[in-house]
DNA sequence: TGTCAATCGTTGATATGTCAATCATTCTGT
DNA sequence: ACAGAATGATTGACATATCAACGATTGACA
């Protein structure tokens, strides 16, 4: 069971939450806030559409965030100029110094993640996880044609 | 940032659980329960103490997971023989039958994931994984000692 | 023995993620 | 131009994870 993947991506996974958890809270940050404000910081303003379908999430989850995030005064919603259906979301001030604090906090935590990998580790370690990820995304589930 | 140790593991880990959904939902499991019937299937009847640790998730998550899968007939829980305060869960059959569907599904998604891996790869993968997590679990915050 | 600390399970509050449904707006086809 | 489909955002409902607090029980120690 300790061998099986499934265990294995859970417990880096969740290793790597509870290891960027402080930084986060000390943020004033919620759970899943901190990619957001990332990807704005990254990317500029977009619509929450385009903030869901990145981080293949519902819009519901994007929509609360953002309600919390506008609260907090780390985003701004503005009208579209096309659209009126779709806004636009923006960082403020104080938004671009958390992404900026998170992303130092990421970077720290991948140092601590990856002591003892060489360099050539590490690229095939993330090269293993973007094909683990384009092999389980793509087909629907392409088992038990052949036999089974 | 798509290269970003982060996004790689969130990326590999959320594929992971859309790939197994259609198989959880199937069985009539929530998100978090499968874990606890394949646990509960290796190691036998356990307290929930023992749940929550083994996971690394809050007592009161598993307290809640667990009414839900006494409520659907996958689990019941028993008076423990000596401490009054530590209960017993144990499997029913219909948890016994679905944990091992549930373990069919994770080799399933598992041969998915690891299409075009050598077996060496495979168990490389496999060791660094287990090493991030080692590594982020250890130290609190080890970083900026040396010179960054 | 008697008091205090620790432990197990539980409940409440809050945040996230999924699903379903709704409202307003925009697009499509005729 | 108009009816219906599609889209963006929102809200409600449910399950989960975290934090805080509580009741019951057990253990430790004077």
């Amino acid at each position: 069971m300790e061998n099986g993947f499934h265990m294995l991506l859970y417990r880096a996974f969740h290793a790597q939450r509870a290891c960027l958890r402080p930084w986060r809270t000390g943020l004033g940050l919620g759970p899943g806030q901190p990619k957001l404000i990332d990807y704005l910081a990254r990317s500029g303003p977009c619509s929450q559409r385009q903030l869901a379908s990145y981080f293949e999430i519902d819009p519901a989850a994007v929509c609360r965030m953002l309600d919390s995030l506008e609260k907090g005064g780390f985003v701004v919603r503005r009208a579209g100029p096309n659209d009126r259906r779709t806004g636009v979301v923006e960082l403020t001030d104080k938004g671009r110094s958390a992404s900026q604090a998170w992303q130092s906090a990421c970077r720290e935590m991948e140092r601590q993640m990856l002591r003892g990998f060489s360099a050539q580790e590490a690229a095939q370690f993330a090269d293993y996880l973007r094909r683990a990820r384009e092999n389980l995304r793509g087909p629907k589930a392409p088992a038990r044609e052949g036999m089974l």
